[in-house]
DNA sequence: TACCAAACCGAATTTTATTCGAAGCAATAA
DNA sequence: TTATTGCTTCGAATAAAATTCGGTTTGGTA
């Protein structure tokens, strides 16, 4: 398998047409990396199986489906012990309404984005942390009130050829 | 063009399908909701070109290519005048490291996420945004530890059937 | 019951994916 | 320089999937 280092530029312009489109052809690959669409495939099958590309998913508008509300809450705790963390971590992953969560280190330890129905399900999730886990000390909510960038992927540009090196 | 509320249990099921694996062929689709394959089909295209669908997008293993430094910033600003905020989200929009941003209300202004190669790329960017708007009051960067939770998806059944009501 | 529109199905056709053997290419050792 | 080796590519053949289309079913309505 290889390492990240030998990966080449065709390697790294197809992870970039699969992040800009997920649901490219094969064919479409080929032509945009200048190659014959059965080296295309090799490489394509080679960089999923060997995990370069973590999946495919397709974007739903969900502002179109329904109203929810969005939050984005900063948690911190009182105890740092490493059981705390993981306790509070697990039963973040769990929600089905926490889109994405992070462990940070700053002003809070937690960040989690939720997504739900309506304010007063966020209010019982909220609690039901606190309830679960009194070692949390403060939540801070933030409605989001506009998303303002969406994620399209990673600059890989900027990332591999990083200025000033 | 339907409505949300047209949308009916075959719609919704695909559309989850699609969030789940976003290269779902559409034989497979089929088989998943018991429609035909040609009329999977023609529902997918509907639903693709009515903007339900917002894209496809291929999930790469960033940190499997490189060693970035992630960071979350939360930014707020001393006049809340329109044309301030606006200003201030196109220049944060346009750059490249900068994956997610949200509006929100509650103790700041805006949430960033940003993907750096280093961390003198970030203050880079982040000092670049203070000088560009002296009305940023305060910018508070959370380092990411770890990405606890990653997007897969909106929680559909739960937004679209809230308990309760 | 008769009619209509929308959605579905299956078969036919077109396009794409996948496989596979042969050829090209670069690095290495004789 | 010349063989050898491993890796990548290519093009043709085959398999599978996408797409189209005419006919049928279905559900609602007059």
């Amino acid at each position: 398998m290889k390492r990240a280092s030998e990966l080449d530029r065709l390697d790294l312009r197809m992870l970039q047409a699969l992040q800009h489109d997920g649901r490219i052809t094969n064919k479409e690959l080929a032509e945009k990396v200048n190659l014959s669409p059965s080296a295309c495939h090799q490489r394509l099958q080679k960089l999923i199986q060997d995990g370069w590309v973590d999946g495919f998913i397709g974007r739903i508008n969900i502002d179109r489906l329904c109203r929810p509300v969005q939050c984005i809450a900063t948690i911190s705790l009182g105890s740092h012990a490493p059981d705390t963390f993981r306790f509070l971590e697990q039963r973040i992953e769990a929600i089905p309404e926490v889109m994405e969560a992070w462990t940070v280190s700053g002003g809070c330890d937690f960040i989690v984005r939720f997504i739900c129905s309506h304010m007063t399900r966020y209010m019982e999730l909220s609690n039901s942390l606190i309830q679960m886990c009194p070692e949390i000390s403060n939540i801070n909510t933030h409605v989001i009130l506009k998303e303002s960038k969406k994620f399209r992927g990673y600059p890989v540009d900027e990332l591999m050829n990083p200025k000033g090196l």
